[in-house]
DNA sequence: AATGAATGAGAATTCATTCAT
DNA sequence: CATGAATGAATTCTCATTCAT
């Protein structure tokens, strides 16, 4: 019952349906059409591949219209970065709330969370692995930061928790992100890429799993 | 006893050693000298932004001379990344073949390999990272492709049979790499993106450990 | 009673009065700049031989005025010549059509109007005899050759029926334009090339009388 | 019975046969060589648009053998040029010299020997028809005037007397060599753009018989 | 707000030519 | 004489961005 393994991910309902809500009612009809489009651009192309000019062609804007509402290139590729990012940051908080503070659960509705988000809306998971790296040290660098800090801040208070009282293994702060996520992320690069083709919802179990017998005291 | 966590890596003596390697004596000089500056560039600014008159001023090289070795700018990096991938695959392969085909040992030694190579060579891991994506796509992206299973050839080969006989657990072939050198990776990634400051070796018996209790059958 | 020999013509007053009635309106000014000073840097230098930046500079536009409008060298120069031809196909036209069908008429008409035709916007002209070849195989090349068998289908029909008539000479259908335009091609050739001194318009008469008699039936 | 009617002439036996013959013996091989693919690159491509490397290429020569022969590009044109257009006027000046002075026989003579010599050397009379302009301008320019003119002498020696003498009719001396050689150039020009297929051989008769009603008194 | 023509700095690439071997 | 690596001036074209309407 595998729901739709794309060799190519661009653009998909989903992501789009992210971005409607973000710019709601017909005043954001503009910043839609533009960001929906650009989606696929980058995504097809590379962030910096991509033409301001394809964008427009295929939003139908004027280029007038693309620099009115978000100032320059980056400024498009930055407002688009952030609808996935803070979309994907909630699904993860609704997640991680549900699990009472249990940290084996925590782990696990982390990678579900991360995984079915990722299977869901699968052109923005894409888009923001391409431009995590831009954004990181672009004006919006601060910002990014901040906020993955405090998406993963209550799980990572358990975690120290956890780990001071003995009640999982102790490991350096540092592997904690790559242990933890580790494998889910590379599994979902792969899938995005359209290397791998089970879909992620179908990997989650197993791969929390995974996370767990690290940081499991045996 | 940390040995250089390096906040941004360019490019480093290692790095350098090995372009000096695959383009040796007074006929290499050119093709060392633009892939040894090209390599500084690109980790500093990206591929694309990266500019062949930068490569060009600071390898002291002339355009003509970078165009006549390398075709295009495409063509630089395409060299740079064999030289490393090869070079790396080397490493991979030397230690699997001290692991006997004793599969938790071929796991470690996979691994150790991976993050004693990339703490070497940091400045062409971080080019490696950069440039695997655009890689697969271009010109060049068949004989990745076919590298890469080469290089994994021998441990997929025992794993499979190990699974086969129930030495291992049984799991999807497709979610192996990301159980294996997903969190070598992304442990990697983020030192060489200087937001992890352990170096790679002194982790890798801890991500070993992890990736075969990943796989262990309990 | 000598009309301005030109020993090298480059752009005159009617050329350029084609060039305007092409493009007209404020809106065609930066058309009209680019084409009339290209069609001097083409007469001058060649069409390969000219710099886009020559006619930039001639025509106090800037690059991407040009590019905008012409999208490349090669759209300046199929831009220039059809407005060219079609002005000149319009003249034939017009000559053909106040012979009557009466076939040696036409063909005095024919030749005066080229003859005069070129004369008059000689810069035109011989930018048209430059750019031939070229335009032969570049994309415009088919509709080139359309629009050529179109400009001479009235006569050529007139032709036929005369022949099948046996109102002229039986002549193979292969031969017929270099009986008929041959030589005033020939002679405008040299006059362009300023290589001829008489002005075309005081050969037609003699060059019609050639042409005739190389079709009449003694 | 159609001799070889060719839509796109690029080399041919016969050119290659004068190329060789002009430059004789084990010493001349590689300015033959060199002489030999240009012709072709040049027809193909267009003089300016044929980079030396092509001819580097096809003639199996290197750059630096091309430049010592030739001094540079314009050189390799130049001797082409020449080679071409000394053996044209030889073969015209045979055949003019078989008239016995007799006038209406020398334009038989001429427009015959110029229709065999462009069918025989057809990718030689394509080149010296792409080339002549450039090569009317460029250094050689003078001694190109110089040689046509003793090209025609003695057919226009004896023209200027026939009309002294009311031989012929009277007709300004501009327009003779329009009168006399543009229907042959002008079919020769389509046919070696593969616009008219009837082979010139097959022409002659009727281009003399057509250039001599142009000249004839009635 | 919207438009899209105009701009021009800047990039990649080419290619004739030189010259050390 | 022959070679071909090295050179770098010159050229075409792109594309983010501005701004008058």
């Amino acid at each position: 019952m595998t729901r739709s393994p794309p060799a190519g991910i661009h653009s998909d309902p989903a992501s789009v349906a992210l971005i409607e809500a973000a710019f709601p009612g017909p005043r954001g009809e503009p910043k839609r059409a533009v960001l929906a489009h650009a989606l696929a651009c980058f995504n097809e192309t590379g962030i910096e591949a991509s033409k301001i000019d394809d964008v427009r062609q295929r939003s139908g804007q004027s280029v007038g219209t693309i620099y009115h509402h978000f100032k320059n290139k980056e400024g498009v590729a930055a407002a688009l970065f952030f609808v996935g990012f803070d979309d994907q940051s909630q699904a993860i908080a609704q997640a991680l709330a549900k699990a009472d503070g249990e940290i084996q659960r925590m782990v696990a509705a982390l990678i579900e969370a991360y995984m079915a988000w990722t299977e869901r809306a699968a052109g923005m998971a894409r888009f923001l692995m391409l431009a995590r790296d831009q954004m990181a040290q672009g004006p919006s660098g601060e910002v990014l930061i901040e906020r993955l800090l405090a998406r993963y801040r209550p799980m990572d208070e358990q975690l120290a928790r956890a780990m001071a009282e003995g009640r999982i293994r102790k490991v350096p702060e540092d592997l904690i992100p790559a242990l933890v996520l580790g494998p889910a992320e590379s599994y979902c690069r792969g899938w995005l890429a359209g290397r791998r083709s089970l879909p992620p919802s179908q990997c989650s179990a197993l791969l929390a799993d995974a996370a767990w017998r690290s940081l499991a005291l045996r």
